[in-house]
DNA sequence: ACGATATATGAACACATTATCATATACGCA
DNA sequence: TGCGTATATGATAATGTGTTCATATATCGT
């Protein structure tokens, strides 16, 4: 427990030496990381991606493993392709999407993790 | 850039292997996921946080370095607070504002880098 | 107790977000 | 070509969010 603190703390020291002590984000870079943030502050939306985090999914199986209507998942995966999150396959009239983002996907899981072992 | 890209999916791998496979988030880890990543959504706040991640902070300094109403960042702070993302400390009528979360702090350091090298 | 300064709070407004319904588009197949 | 299924889109209504102004509270020094 102590140890995981400390851990944490030593990474985001190395992020500091890294960016050379950044001090003011920059502007694009604040809202990359706005809009990635907003994307992950939907409950709708985090679960699709952690459906898609353990398989590739058509919307048809999304809408019915999570009880969402087939337009609301539809209109969430457009929101999350438009940030690079998500991407799909085509099978005949079938799209299987999946996610696209090993970092982001990443941040999720560690999200996740840390919030129910709390 | 490749090797990043296999050590963060190895680090997925091990969260399933932890979490023995989770299916569906349970309800209240959904809510504090979402909830914590809403907070980090907002522009505002996140320049807030990457402020406090450098140096603990008054209200005023953050208003005055950030130039943002001191209403503004009071009721920023009392969200942020609420989720136990900053503490505080008396100094007379002075309050000291700082992180409170090592762990969220360091998802906030990760997803800028992210961005910004990218 | 009073004035000065630091911070918090509440109400109000503008704006963004989300889910839903109805409908459109796209593809495969007979 | 026309039908059935899968997905996308647009408009709308309900709800949530962020900032601001005005004002309240709190602490210190005199």
């Amino acid at each position: 427990m102590q140890n995981d603190i400390r851990e944490a703390r030593k990474t985001l020291e190395d992020f500091e030496i890294e960016n050379g002590s950044s001090d003011e984000i920059d502007d694009e870079t604040l809202f990359i990381v706005t809009q990635t943030f907003k994307a992950l502050g939907d409950p709708t939306r985090v679960r699709i991606l952690h459906l898609l985090f353990k398989k590739e999914c058509s919307v048809n199986e999304i809408a019915d493993t999570l009880d969402i209507r087939q337009s609301t998942v539809s209109h969430q995966l457009r929101f999350l392709k438009n940030l690079r999150l998500v991407k799909y396959r085509r099978a005949g009239t079938t799209l299987f999407y999946s996610h696209d983002d090993e970092h982001v996907m990443l941040i999720l899981e560690q999200m996740i993790n840390h919030a129910c072992h709390s």
